[in-house]
DNA sequence: TAGATTGTTAATCGATTAACAATC
DNA sequence: TAGATTGTTAATCGATTAACAATC
């Protein structure tokens, strides 16, 4: 469950506190915009709703200048420190796989450097879109995958691709030296347990809305 | 952290549990798929690196009939109650604001029926696409959804606007009785307790894949 | 100084895993 | 019967929260 951090010293946060740091990252962006300087920890777990004791443990384990009793953390250099520790800093190559409707979506995002990821390349077989331009980027047809992923030393990849054919682009991007790979197929993919796989599961996100309406319903009938 | 159950009984299971079950159902489907009528937990377990007793207690929560020593659980059965349990039999209505490339990305998937929820309307303020068909659904101005959504008793709400403009639809949608809003904006939404706000954070998984790509080199290096 | 805030140590809470009897 | 699998009770593990001394 822990994180294994990438700087020098060894410290782990757990993948809880791992997943909050984003969510302070956006607010703390919001606060530099603003112009504000200081922030505390009893601010930020107001407005996340989160304790505020779990937040200055959080932002302890990202920020080793930490905060200063009675005015708090400075935002420019706890976001600096947030952004460092999530690899936003840090910019990698991608490249993604279906070029439909949703992957198409993703190509046109602007706002993927800013998070550290930046999309290469984009491959996909249908005849209609391959060879044509997409958002400035060439589709290309999908056996022309490793070689591009091996020449340019790509180590992430992207599915947007049906559930049926997820595994097969899997597999064909693992053989290509590809190491992590955000599937948004609705497919647990199985892969080597050096590569590491996440699941963008919109069944879950889709299944908490409904459970939440189903639950309001009851109390209020 | 427990999630109230919608049926008659009492039972709660803990959001880490509910979070598992949508990739035990999509698992099934596939079983399913391929005429395979019986499964283990043990198997279930392994397919998706579990523990085969939180696979057990995860299905025993959901499913009253349960699994028969030696043959494991009916396929079709299971899919049937986990299905159930999610909300994915009980259709509902959702309203999209912002049709830009991600909205319409979303307006163009047909699965979501599949997990319950449907799409009946699209809003956006973008001249260009106002008025003009996206996949057969009108793009209709912004200042018309109080009164489709009260008129047609929409209660869940997808944002996929900028982050500046997220927080005003937000509490319009509030406004027009949304009572669950599905937030692709990467802000954190302010909204009153009753309102259950589900934030799909891109940037958490892509600081994840950065992780573990920085962590990776580390170990190699 | 007084008081808000910090960081840390200890207590609590809850989820996961191990052990085991029951079943077909 | 033997053995795989089930469901449950108890032990373990880890995250969150409470309490508190230190600081500016």
């Amino acid at each position: 469950m822990a994180v294994q951090d990438s700087r020098d010293d060894k410290m782990t946060i757990s993948i809880h506190a791992f997943r909050r740091l984003p969510q302070y990252y956006n607010y703390l962006k919001l606060l530099r915009n603003a112009g504000v300087e200081q922030v505390s920890a009893p601010i930020i777990a107001k407005k996340m709703g989160l304790n505020e004791v779990q937040v200055r443990k959080d932002l302890a384990a990202v920020s080793e200048r930490g905060g200063k009793p009675r005015t708090g953390f400075n935002v420019i250099e706890l976001l600096r420190d947030i952004g460092r520790y999530l690899g936003y800093d840090n910019i990698q190559d991608a490249v993604l796989v279906g070029a439909g409707y949703l992957g198409s979506a993703l190509l046109s995002y602007k706002g993927f450097e800013e998070y550290g990821v930046k999309i290469v390349a984009a491959f996909d077989n249908n005849n209609e879109c391959v060879g044509s331009e997409n958002f400035s980027r060439i589709i290309y047809p999908v056996d022309k995958l490793p070689d591009l992923c091996k020449r340019l030393n790509v180590r992430i990849g992207i599915i947007t691709v049906p559930g049926e054919s997820a595994q097969e682009i899997c597999d064909l991007m693992v053989k290509s030296g590809i190491q992590v790979i955000w599937n948004f197929a609705p497919v647990h993919l199985l892969a080597a347990k050096e590569i590491f796989v996440q699941n963008e599961n919109m069944a879950v996100s889709l299944a908490l809305l409904s459970q939440h309406l189903a639950a309001h319903e009851e109390g209020a009938q």
